[in-house]
DNA sequence: TAAAATAAAGACAAAAAACTCTTTTAATTG
DNA sequence: CAATTAAAAGAGTTTTTTGTCTTTATTTTA
């Protein structure tokens, strides 16, 4: 298991990849995506229209048409996304499984759980959609293989 | 998406509570952890038994069997039980998927994410099964809810 | 306005995870 | 040794996740 679900890793790293693509200045098919992030294309189409009907990117059919983001998109945090696909369990849910976490009915991991969890949605808030565009331009990140 | 799988979770809770057991003096049977941890009992059956496979709880049949845990099983860390269970997926893998993790080819959240990622690591291995016997018996810790 | 390009939508299919039920094996005890 | 207890084993089932395939709707452009 990972962090996330597949399905969110794949609208992670697709954000990622058509905010890049938008800031070199076009708009990018599903193809290119699918190809792009090495991802099944017609399971990211999917999730795309999902992304799309939530307003964290934009869409246009046609040709020339295909994905990008608007510049809104850029400043909004990852955590966005995680909280679009996956929910918020990451962030508020017990490592343990238990039905909730709680100071009140701890688990024995609770205390130091918890801490590392806010770290991981601290690290989700504070990193912006646009963060890493430069770096994936210069090729310094990845988001395939 | 929690950070390990059900079966994980209820593989870490069964474990703590048979350790809780066994340090309270007594073996303790599949129906008994069930309703300890409130899990599936059947389900928990398989579990266990791969748990019971790799020596990490030990079983006896018969009347007064039961499970229970040896002096070493309280020594060894929480992170046995994961990596037994769910594999080391959760402490090698990339965040967003990529076939593997790496300092040549990293994802963009890869920085931040390995020091958290490492962090989760250093937790489980420092943290043994028996350490929170005390705090299960005072009921300051739960197992269940 | 016809053809081409492209996203949207919907219906399936496969695989994995989670869960249930039944039978068998082993140990104990009266 | 018969009855009882309890884990081990095995054979399903259900649900969720992941992935595929086909059709439809929209837009552009020649
Ligand atoms: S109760 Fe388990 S992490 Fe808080
Ligand atoms: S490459 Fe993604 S976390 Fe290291």
């Amino acid at each position: 298991m990972g962090l996330f679900s597949k399905t969110c890793e794949y609208a992670i790293r697709a954000v990622f990849f058509i905010s890049q693509k938008t800031s070199e200045g076009g708009r990018v098919s599903i193809k290119d995506i699918a190809v792009g992030i090495d991802s099944p294309e017609h399971f990211l189409a999917k999730i795309l229209q999902d992304l799309s009907k939530r307003g964290l990117v934009q869409s246009a059919k046609g040709p020339n048409g295909g994905f990008f983001v608007n510049e809104n998109t850029l400043r909004r945090p990852v955590a966005e996304i995680v909280e679009v696909v996956d929910g918020n369990g990451i962030f508020v849910g017990c490592a343990l499984g238990l039905k909730e976490c709680s100071e009140k009915n701890p688990c024995p991991l609770h205390n130091q759980f918890t801490t590392i969890r806010d770290e991981i949605h601290s690290l989700l808030r504070t990193t912006n959609i646009g963060d890493f565009n430069e770096e994936l331009i210069l090729g310094i990140n990845s988001l395939k293989r």
